[in-house]
DNA sequence: TTCCATGATTATGA
DNA sequence: TCATAATCATGGAA
């Protein structure tokens, strides 16, 4: 009521002093004061205020006036909506929490497991407790990165909100478009979506982080089991001569002795090296095996009068004489 | 704690 | 791409 009677007399004032030159100009000043102060008002009194200047006569022609500032500044949309290619950075972030996992659907711990044991060419059976680790500390990425992801939607949702509201209440006193209105939300947008790219990468260094440490572990050396060493050993003495097992044997002899092909290139590299360097060293054990093999192959032959195993190509432990080093 | 054995990784070359 | 050589890092016996 308070307000009312104010703009009451205002009218009254302003219908009055209607022929005063200098009228016009104090009316505008105190419109644009009102408006100034209009932020340290209650909802109520805003309310209140906001339809005043609504009603007030002057407003048609402020509106108009600012409309020809508008026109006159060329403060028209700048470079709007325009669609940016997507940045590849980002698509690689995105490419990779696909791939971890982190995004998208929730992996399956079989999944999971499968891609690290896959990353860490590693047999699955004794290293389960040391994915449960890592699937854990994922999920726990997985968590907060989707806890945020969210926040930052609503938050962005929310502020769109408001900046709607505000703008679509100020088109009424001031020349607001909506497809300056548009071009608010996506400049809004683009922010926002700035703040997950950060997010997304920040994300991605902590599951490298997390990876390495994990990759880091598998360095976690596990002799082999006796028999498994007894095999591989069999082998590499009974083809001294040429102790480079084919892939198909690789694998062969990896089922036999619950390891990777992987593993078994592994220990054919460092035998060779080894019994390369020092073969006086490995001249017991070799003995040892030809004599083993020997035995089995006599014991064979009696039985049932058939020749050694294909892949024995007979054991001369003098005939590896690799880089003349015999 | 030290030292050697051993599985894994990396750099290099053919 | 594979083999070699050097090296790293850990296991385990002494």
């Amino acid at each position: 009521s308070d307000r009312q009677t104010r703009s009451e007399g205002e009218r009254k004032k302003g219908v009055s002093d209607q022929h005063t030159p200098e009228q016009p100009q104090r009316d505008i000043g105190e419109l644009l004061q009102q408006i100034m102060v209009i932020t340290e008002d209650s909802l109520d009194e805003a309310q209140a205020r906001k339809h005043a200047l609504n009603c007030h006569k002057l407003k048609p022609a402020l509106f108009s006036i600012l409309c020809e500032i508008k026109d006159k500044t060329a403060l028209s949309i700048r470079g709007v909506a325009e669609e940016e290619p997507p940045d590849p950075q980002e698509l690689r972030l995105d490419n990779m929490l696909l791939a971890e996992g982190v995004a998208g659907p929730q992996k399956s711990r079989a999944a999971t497991a499968a891609a690290l044991a896959a990353a860490t060419g590693g047999s699955s059976s004794d290293e389960s407790s040391e994915h449960a680790d890592y699937r854990e500390k994922l999920a726990q990425i997985r968590m907060i990165y989707h806890t945020e992801l969210d926040k930052y939607e609503q938050a962005c949702n929310e502020f769109t909100g408001h900046v709607m509201n505000l703008l679509r209440e100020q088109s009424r006193t001031r020349p607001i478009s909506p497809k300056e209105i548009e071009c608010m939300v996506s400049i809004i947008h683009r922010k926002f979506s700035a703040i997950q790219g950060q997010l997304k990468q920040s994300t991605c260094e902590a599951v490298m982080i997390l990876r390495s440490r994990f990759l880091d572990a598998r360095r976690k050396r596990r002799n082999f089991s006796k028999q498994a060493t007894e095999i591989l050993n069999e082998y590499f003495y009974s083809h001294l001569a040429n102790p480079y097992p084919s892939e198909e044997t690789k694998e062969e002899l990896a089922k036999k002795c619950s390891i990777t092909a992987a593993q078994v290139s592994n220990w054919f590299g460092n035998k060779r090296i080894r019994y390369k360097k020092n073969i006086a060293k490995f001249q017991e054990e070799a003995n040892m095996y030809a004599m083993k093999t020997a035995m089995d192959a006599t014991s064979l032959t009696s039985q049932a009068s058939s020749p050694a195993t294909p892949n024995s190509g007979g054991y001369s432990a003098s005939c590896y004489t690799p880089g003349g080093m015999m």
